[in-house]
DNA sequence: TCCTATAATGAGAATCGTTATCATAAGAAC
DNA sequence: GTTCTTATGATAACGATTCTCATTATAGGA
C-alpha cells in the first residue's frame, strides 16, 4: 500500500465513505496516468472488471470526498485528476490542436505572483476564492 | 444596427457566412448577456422562435467563425461568450455554491503581469500559447 | 464466527446536452 | 424570376452521464 492510497484511505474514513476495489483502482489509475483522465479513458486503463456505471459512480464520491478535481473540455468530456492535495499545485496547457492536456508545474516564485494576483481580484470583487487555475491555450511543441 | 453588429457582420461576409436571423439572436442575447450563457439559457433568452436545433447550428457557425468562445462547465454544459476581440479580455470567477460565472476586467498593469508569466511559462514549455484563462472558483458576494 | 444493518456493485434503462439527417425555405447571383 | 447555394425546422440519433433496483460485499456487534 503506497502512501497515496494511505492518505486517500484516511479521508474516506473520515466521511464514512469506503476505500473499495473500485474506487481503489481509479485512484491507483490516476496515480499513474500522471495527467487527467476521462471516464472512458479511465475504464480503459482499468479493464472491464470496473464496469462503467461503477465507475462513474467511483468518480463521483470521490470527487464528492475531495480527492479527485474535475476538468472540463470540449465535446462534453470531463477529465479528472487527482486533487491539489495529492498532487500537488499545477496548471494546464491545452492544446487546440490535439486536444491533450498538459500538466505543468510552476516554480514557487511565479505561482506567487499568480496567488498574490488571484487574492486582489478576489478581494476586489468580494469573493472568497479557494483555488485558481491558470489554462494556457495554443500548440504544444509535438503540434506546433 | 449596432457597432457589434457591424463588426459580427464583416466577421462573417469575409467568411461567406451569412448573418441571419437566427445568428444574430445569439449574437444579441450573448452581448446583452453581459456573462457566458448556455444553448438553453439562450434558448430561454431569445424565446421559441429559434428551435434548439437552429440554435445549436447558428452557435457552431459563430464559433467557427470566432464570434463567440465556448467555456466548458460543470454538467456537461458549455457556455458562450463574445470573443475576447469583440467584448474584451477578462477573467472569471465561479462560484462553486450557485454555479454562477462571473466576468472579471482586470486592470492593465495586473493583466501585464498575468501575460509575462504565461508567456514565461509557455516559452519553458515549448508551447505556442494563442490565449489564456484565469479561472478562479470560490464563494461569490452573495454566497459567502 | 455468524448476524444484521448499511453501503457498494453490476446490468441495464433512462436522461440530457448535443449533433446529424433531410426535406423545405430563404438569400444571393445571374 | 430562375437557379444555385446556404440556412432552417422538425425530428431522429448519438454519446456521455446518471438513475434504478435487485444482488453482493463490508463493518460492527452478538
Amino acid at each position: 500500500m503506497t502512501t497515496l492510497d494511505r492518505q486517500v484511505e484516511h479521508r474516506l474514513k473520515d466521511r464514512d465513505v469506503r476505500y473499495t476495489r473500485a474506487r481503489r483502482a481509479v485512484v491507483e489509475a490516476l496515480a499513474q496516468a500522471g495527467g487527467p483522465r476521462s471516464a472512458a479513458e479511465l475504464h480503459a486503463d482499468i479493464g472491464p472488471s470496473v464496469p462503467l456505471s461503477s465507475l462513474y459512480r467511483s468518480i463521483a464520491t470521490l470527487e464528492e470526498a475531495g480527492v479527485l478535481t474535475p476538468h472540463h473540455g470540449a465535446r462534453s468530456l470531463t477529465r479528472y485528476e487527482l486533487a491539489e492535495w495529492l498532487a500537488g499545485h499545477h496548471h494546464h496547457l491545452l492544446c487546440t490542436s490535439c486536444g491533450s492536456v498538459e500538466d505543468i508545474d510552476i516554480p514557487a516564485d511565479r505561482e506567487a505572483v499568480v496567488r498574490r494576483l488571484v487574492d486582489a481580484i478576489a478581494a476586489d470583487a468580494q469573493f472568497a476564492a479557494a483555488s485558481h487555475a491558470l489554462e494556457i491555450e495554443g500548440l504544444c511543441a509535438r503540434c506546433r
